[in-house]
DNA sequence: ATGCCTCAGCTCCTGAGA
């Protein structure tokens, strides 16, 4: 079996390429985020062709995200519970024995600013609810743009962006809070290349130069783990003309 | 401090992304 995330920077505008990324990578999960566009605009039809199913929760010109499955998705839900939010960011569903969060973690834009106060607030709920569901449901899997790098290793200049955003002692503080409810990073788990990244400024030539930062993630737990044969960022998506910012992760379990 | 790029929209500029 295999789970995929991918920001794809407008749905509208990255339709094609996900198709043609599902005809050579036909995973059984793909969560997609950033689709900005409304619930009344989703392309359901075109993955239905393909043989997936759908399950997504816009939004206009910001946030949306979705789950692509082969297998039908049950027990859906939509953002955190008991944690207002007028932003799409969250879809959770059982997929073939499978508990899936597809999440897009707000960007935070600054430390101090407003922006970054609703990223830790949402951060807390999130991990008080991932502990719920992880308790009820031991084969967990949370991936998606986290905007939130671990350490060094996932950021191209770590001097020249020390506690700048995605990089804080307070974000990844809260990354690994998540950790310790008992996920662990999939990526980290297997041997990996040099510079490995999952996003790319579109500025300054940014992915010729390598100059990216691994933000986007696939936390899985402990029963996961332990059934877990390789995770990899696929960097080829993010040579494609018009590409989005962000390339996909998968994971593969036995 | 800002551009550098991309996308959506009350679209020919602005806000947001990261």
């Amino acid at each position: 079996m295999q789970l995929a995330t991918w920001n794809v920077n407008s749905l509208n505008v990255r339709l094609p390429q996900v198709l043609d990324w599902l005809a050579t990578h036909p995973v059984d999960v793909l969560a997609l985020q950033e689709l900005k566009l409304a619930d009344d605009k989703f392309p359901a039809q075109a993955f239905t062709d393909i043989g997936y199913q759908a399950q997504w929760f816009g939004q206009k010109t910001y946030n949306g995200v979705a789950l692509l499955s082969k297998a039908p998705a049950t027990d859906v839900m939509k953002n955190i519970p008991g944690f207002d939010d007028e932003q799409s960011r969250v879809l959770c569903a059982t997929i073939a024995g499978v508990r899936v969060i597809g999440a897009y973690f707000p960007n935070g834009q600054e430390p101090g600013s407003d922006k970054f106060a609703y990223k830790m607030r949402w951060l807390d709920a999130l991990r008080e609810w991932v502990r719920a569901e992880l308790a009820q449901h031991p084969q967990l899997v949370l991936m998606g743009d986290y905007n939130i790098t671990f350490d060094d290793l996932d950021v191209w200049d770590p001097q020249g962006l020390r506690e700048t955003i995605h990089c804080t002692t307070e974000e990844r503080n809260h990354l690994q809070a998540l950790i310790a409810l008992g996920l662990t990073d999939a990526v980290r788990l297997f041997p990996q290349p040099e510079k490995n990244y999952s996003w790319w400024d579109y500025r300054e030539f940014a992915f010729r130069r390598k100059r990216g930062l691994r933000i986007d993630h696939i936390l899985i737990s402990e029963a996961l783990k332990a059934r877990a044969t390789a995770c990899a960022v696929d960097v080829a998506p993010r040579k494609n003309e018009r590409p989005s910012d962000h390339a996909p992760v998968v994971l593969s379990i036995a």
